[in-house]
DNA sequence: GAGTTTGAAACT
DNA sequence: CAGTTTCAAACTC
């Protein structure tokens, strides 16, 4: 039913509304570009987006929408009301679904390498350094596959999961590591490894220098908000930034971020984040995680193919913005930032 | 590319 | 809260 309408009656709230994202207005109607995950071609600048048909990109089935982010051009989406455009609905329509799960918008992978907020039981065992927020509820993938919103995200299952025959190579369930995350790359790890095994071993170097600078920022805050979904690319291709960017766009970073610090974070309980995002200087610093960091560190990655993949959520949540070249790290958004209820 | 499978999200 | 339906991604062919 009409998501949209329900929305609407909240919309004057959404006079708070934060700066979206940067738009004009982008018809992506156009079903004619399907573009895919970044499958294994287009890696480099088109990662990926929603291919939303009926919910409008209106619901958490929409990726966008569920990362909170506006649908941009490389979305294959029809009926998008996940635009600019729309803002008060999407607003609206954001608020609804918080007020009914006010964590549905928050991260689903929690990085609790120290802090974990209610699981923190198990996270003495299980390997991964995050954890899925609600756990998953698997039956046939055995967690093996990305239908698993714990193996997709690149961390163990936790006994918040119901999965049946857990199989989970980040960790399972019942707390047994299966150990060798080199299973992991044989497969997707190229993709995924980069966030999560590669993180796990071979940067744990540059993992703490940078969590140091970021985490100290935030000490529970999921980074997933650094998420870096500039497509920079174009800045000598020149390619219209076409609203879209959404991103550095000054004003919108590409969440939809209402920033009002003063919010009751859930998650965070400090309300002092302020949007100092710190965007690394793209032009030296491509990729931070990315593997190829810096080379002068030398903890490069160790992947043999410098391939970059663009991990859904690579370790941060689903991130549509994939890193594609450089990362612009926002660590201030608060997750789900949009609406907080002003009460 | 079309079709199937899967499990989260939404709904009842 | 549990069961069912809807949805879009992940996957297979």
């Amino acid at each position: 039913m009409d998501v949209a309408e329900n929305g609407v009656q909240l919309a004057h709230d959404a006079s708070q509304e934060p700066a979206f994202l940067a738009n004009e207005e982008f018809n992506q109607n156009s079903p004619k570009k399907k573009r895919r995950r970044f499958e294994h071609a287009g890696e480099t600048e088109s990662c990926k987006r929603c291919n939303c048909k009926k919910s409008k990109c209106l619901k958490l089935y929409c990726e966008c929408f569920a990362a909170g982010v506006y649908c941009i051009e490389p979305c294959s989406c029809q009926e998008c009301f996940n635009k600019p455009i729309h803002e008060d609905t999407v607003l609206a329509t954001r608020k609804q679904i918080e007020s009914r799960n006010p964590l549905a918008f928050a991260p689903k992978v929690i990085r609790s390498s120290d802090s974990v907020p209610e699981l923190g039981e198990e996270s003495s065992k299980t390997p991964a350094s995050a954890r899925h927020k609600r756990g998953c509820n698997c039956k046939k993938s055995s967690c093996l596959k990305k239908y698993c919103e714990c193996y997709q995200g690149g961390v163990g299952c936790s006994i918040s999961c119901r999965c049946e025959g857990c199989k989970n190579a980040y960790g399972r369930k019942d707390g047994s590591f299966i150990g060798t995350e080199a299973e992991l790359d044989e497969e997707e790890a190229e993709a995924c490894e980069k966030s999560v095994a590669e993180k796990h071993q071979q940067k744990i170097e540059i993992q703490k220098n940078e969590e140091q600078r970021l985490d100290s920022a935030l000490p529970t805050t999921p980074l997933r908000l650094s998420r870096q979904m500039v497509s920079l690319p174009f800045s000598s291709k020149n390619k219209p930034p076409r609203s879209s960017v959404f991103s550095i766009g000054g004003s919108s970073s590409g969440l939809y971020t209402s920033q009002k610090l003063g919010k009751p974070n859930i998650l965070q309980p400090e309300s002092k984040f302020e949007r100092h995002s710190q965007i690394v200087p793209e032009d030296e610093m491509p990729e931070i995680l990315q593997g190829d960091g810096s080379p002068s560190t030398g903890v490069k990655t160790a992947s043999p193919n410098s391939k970059r993949v663009c991990p859904p959520n690579s370790d941060f949540g689903p991130s549509p913005g994939r890193r594609t070249g450089r990362k612009l790290i926002l660590q201030s958004i608060p997750s789900f930032p949009s609406l907080t209820p002003q009460h």
